[in-house]
DNA sequence: TTCCCGAGAT
DNA sequence: ATCTCCGGAA
């Protein structure tokens, strides 16, 4: 039944894989980690001129390495949560220091890097090494969960249920156990997806037990609600950011920094205003200046 | 509104 | 276990 499953993903992988710049060993590990950082909440369509762009100028961890705060933040352009973009350069320079600019192969060497949690151990350690590790996102979840157990997943931290469920189904063959994470992965984001799975296209639908149960509980709300994003720090802080970004790349550049009554005008609540101030410059995300104005981080 | 190949802090 | 980190798009 589960070989039968399997079988079916690892054809149907070969033929629907997307061509994603970091597949099929077109880059190195490293490459492989910057795409899987950069994919965090973050959808693909949107990482791959990012991650292009990135990998051309700092080809590997000990040119990120080299590079200033105020670069890198800048190429992170608008990718999202920037804060992001500097613990991947700790990264680098751990990498590049401790281990002679060559990344560690093993999900517990990889876990103890900065920006690298449990999924991004264990994709690397699949995907970049070819290592038998049960690899756990959000679409591996739901469709391990919709396929095997025929219930939606839950929002929120894996459970142990599920952490069982991912390790019990991993195939033995080490070969096999990558081709099956990177498959139902891809299955989870282009077919069996979060509100409207294509089932009518699916290659297992007939092995499925949520399909057969009649999709129980689609379209349920499964994570809490929403921060709404208007008005948000997130949002403000977003705003602050780009302003820096903006003036650094343009003509005006700053030996100084954005004014003060510059930066005033960018929200009008001035408390919350300084509060994102003072969060990005605890992130290391911006530099304030003896004069009140703000910089990128040197 | 929800989701997107999550991580780190509390 | 829960919260906060961006931004775009369905």
């Amino acid at each position: 039944m589960r070989e039968t499953v399997r079988r079916r993903l690892a054809a149907w992988w070969e033929v629907n894989a997307r061509d994603l710049p970091w597949r099929f060993g077109r880059t190195t590990p490293w490459g492989v980690l910057v795409s899987e950082v950069m994919s965090q909440q973050t959808q693909m369509s949107r990482v791959v001129p990012y991650w292009t762009e990135w990998m051309r100028t700092w080809p590997d961890a000990a040119a990120l390495a080299a590079a200033s705060a105020a670069e890198v933040i800048t190429a992170w352009g608008r990718l999202g949560y920037p804060r992001r973009a500097l613990r991947l350069q700790e990264c680098a320079r751990a990498v590049a220091q401790r281990y002679d600019d060559e990344l560690p192969d093993d999900y517990e060497t990889l876990l103890s890097l900065p920006g690298v949690g449990d999924y991004t151990a264990s994709a690397v350690s699949s995907f970049a090494f070819g290592r038998r590790v049960p690899v756990i996102d959000t679409n591996i979840r739901r469709v391990l969960s919709r396929v095997l157990l025929g219930v939606e997943s839950r929002g929120g931290a894996a459970t142990r249920t599920e952490r069982d469920l991912a390790a019990d189904a991993l195939p033995s063959d080490v070969a096999e156990s990558v081709v099956w994470n990177q498959s139902v992965m891809e299955l989870g984001a282009v077919v069996c997806t979060a509100k409207k799975p294509s089932c009518e296209i699916c290659p297992i639908a007939g092995l499925c037990a949520f399909l057969a149960a009649g999709r129980p509980g689609l379209g349920e709300r499964r994570t809490r609600p929403r921060q709404r994003f208007q008005g948000t720090d997130r949002q403000v802080r977003g705003i602050v950011l780009d302003a820096l970004r903006r003036r650094r790349t343009g003509s005006d550049a700053s030996a100084s920094g954005l004014p003060r009554d510059e930066v005033e005008a960018l929200w009008k609540d001035h408390a919350q205003l300084d509060a994102c101030i003072a969060s990005l410059d605890d992130d290391g995300l911006i530099d304030i200046l003896p004069d009140g104005s703000l910089t990128l981080p040197r």
